[in-house]
RNA sequence: GCCUCGGUAGCUCAGUCGGAUAGAGCGACCCCCUCCUAAGGGGUAGGCCAGCGGUUCGAUUCCGCUCCGGGGCACCA
């Protein structure tokens, strides 16, 4: 029986008490969301609920009364064993250890779909994340959202929303000019303009553009030829950046370019919407979007008083755009530095005509110091001090990236210490959930050697003898599985799926010291043994397919 | 100044419909391998959940203020 089932149970109980007079509320007032949580004491059952306490100001009724009600209620329901009544009205709830112990084979039934859920069926998404410019490598401060974000929309989908992972190129403006004069100069040999690019790559990049397009130094018009440079190392930077983040295990299915943005009219047709919606004027020669009518602090210029367009007009443009493209929630994945956009597009979205609570979400993700050895990694483009996410990778491995930066909450502010990291020791949390994986797989695998079919042995799996507290305790981790997936996505917070993940592993390696699974050199193979290889099998799955949301891969040996 | 994120064990951090005795890893100390991987398990020590008020049966959690730290406040991209 699993807590949603349980939560099912008490909620049935509680309108028959409605129903015939026990307890004096209608069937509006009883809490439409039992809140089932696992008891933390062992002496408290498997589950307890706090929904008599909630009730006794409706029903006018002490708290213990209701749950004695309930409890009577609820001890004929087949799967509860007992229900008692504690301190100021919880009712400790224990399972029938049959109904607890069938989980296991609920797990290896469902395989890789266990834990999905379709608490956001119907609902599509839009996660836009990373969107570097594409002037140079990534670097570690795209990285959290690029594990973070990957791992975010695998967790939205996992619960049944639709979702696209997005990149938004931004191929067009001032920074790709001096983008273009930089490796102009650099493969000419001269200096590098003032603001333009200084890191080694650009050299780099010159070099690679001349080799592939020798003609490109014959050219005579400087314009025309800053041009070509442009495009070359675009379409390199491009390339480059779209390999780097298809190794790091993030894959986007779409790739927006902001020129075509321009081209295909959306620029034009989001003004357009945005004046008939009533909050564009003009002033000082320029083009103006009312973003305080929506809690913004200033008005914004979506057109320079020299006639250009402003970058924000891009972005307005481009949020009506995914809207046109069907999409009921656009996610936005932003660094701390971006913070000061959040009320203007929260504003755009409103001067769009649409609701800002739903169509559009903003989530803003902190800063990751990095430490080397105890000093601080400084980042800076401009100044070629650059730590590629490419190095990253070479240094630590995608599975321990991933896993370090998704196990803490993107909100918090995070400091990564690239000396820690590299050390492939415990200190890394991945490696512990990865070992529970590998030991199981390698118990299996011993099960098999020694002849052990579990799944189609003569002995059948019993569920009831799965009763030593650390099985328990595994078998609840895993009846967990299904609600984390859905707070995780309820609440944009895929390291809940990671710190379940450490749970669930701490929970088996606790199962595995106590409990043998296979039988000892001249014992006879038991109902117990094959129980054990169920329960074993289920953790596998739910580990699998945890680490698998994340992205992170489930070694079968380490 | 305004906005925003944080302040929980020595260190790095978990802890949302407000619940019973506040958790994990690392570090310290003590135990456990004739047995499926010791990349593991068990135990001890370590806390005024930054501070002060409020809401109530009950607050680390919700609200207000204060203090301390990170980040942000362009007709830049």
């Amino acid at each position: 029986m699993t807590p949603n089932e349980l939560a099912l149970a008490i909620r049935i109980s509680l309108v028959e008490l409605a129903a015939d007079g026990t307890l004096p509320v209608s069937t509006d007032e009883l809490p439409t969301n039992i809140v089932v949580d696992r008891s933390k004491n062992p002496e408290h059952g498997d589950y307890a609920t706090n929904a008599a306490m909630q009730l006794a100001k409706a029903a006018k009724m002490p708290p213990r009364a209701i749950a004695e009600a309930l409890a009577a209620k609820l001890v004929s329901t087949p799967g509860i064993a007992k229900a008692d009544v504690a301190g100021p009205g919880f009712l400790n709830i224990t399972i029938d250890a049959a109904a607890q112990g069938a989980i296991a084979a609920d797990v290896v039934v469902a395989g890789a779909a266990y834990g999905r859920g379709t608490s956001m069926q119907g609902q599509r998404f839009n996660v836009e994340f990373i969107s570097a410019n594409p002037t140079g490598p990534l670097h570690l401060g795209h990285t959290r959202w690029a594990a973070v974000g990957d791992a975010l929309a695998a967790v939205l989908a996992a619960a049944g929303a639709q979702v696209d992972r997005e990149f938004y190129v931004n191929d067009r403006g001032n920074q790709m000019e001096l983008f273009g004069a930089s490796i102009r100069a650099a493969a000419l040999g001269l200096p590098i303009p003032e603001d333009g690019y200084k890191g080694s790559y650009i050299a780099d990049l010159a070099e690679e553009v001349v080799q592939a397009q020798p003609t490109i130094l014959e050219i005579s018009d400087p314009v025309d030829q800053q041009i070509a440079f442009r495009e070359a190392g675009y379409a390199l930077q491009l390339a480059q950046q779209q390999e780097t983040l298809a190794s790091f295990g993030t894959n986007f299915d779409t790739w927006y370019s902001e020129r075509d943005l321009h081209t295909s009219g959306g620029v034009d047709r989001a003004l357009d919407k945005l004046r008939e919606q009533g909050h564009v004027y003009e002033a000082d020669g320029a083009v103006w979007l009312r973003t305080t009518d929506f809690d913004d602090d200033k008005d914004r210029v979506l057109i320079k008083a020299d006639g250009s367009l402003t970058y924000f007009a891009s972005d307005c443009a481009y949020y009506i755009d995914k809207r046109v493209r069907g999409f009921d929630t656009c996610l936005y994945l932003l660094g701390a530095d971006h913070h000061g956009y959040v009320n203007r597009l929260r504003a755009v979205a409103a001067c769009a005509g649409d609701d800002p609570s739903v169509s559009i979400e903003i989530l803003i993700g902190q800063m990751v110091k990095t430490m080397r050895d105890g000093q601080e990694v400084k980042l800076s483009k401009r100044a070629g001090e650059i730590v590629a996410l490419t190095d990253l990778i070479d240094e630590v491995g995608v599975d321990a990236a991933r896993y370090t930066l998704i196990r803490y909450p993107a909100d918090s502010p995070l400091t990564l210490d690239l000396g820690l990291l590299v050390k492939r020791s415990n200190d890394n949390p991945v490696y512990y959930v990865q070992y529970a994986h590998a030991r199981i797989s390698s118990v299996l695998r011993n099960a098999e050697a020694v002849g052990i079919d579990w799944r189609h042995s003569d002995i059948a799996f019993d569920p009831a003898l799965l009763v030593d507290e650390r099985e328990g305790d595994l078998l609840r981790l895993l009846a967990e599985f299904p609600r984390v997936i859905a707070t995780a996505a309820e609440l944009r917070e895929p390291h809940r799926v990671a710190r379940y993940l450490e749970q669930l592993g701490a929970g088996y390696h606790r199962f595995y010291d106590g409990c043998r699974v296979l039988p000892r050199g001249d014992e006879p193979l038991e109902a117990i043994h094959i129980s054990r290889l169920w329960l074993c099998a289920a953790t596998r799955q739910t580990l699998f397919n945890g680490l698998t949301l994340l992205g992170v891969s489930a070694p079968t040996k380490m």
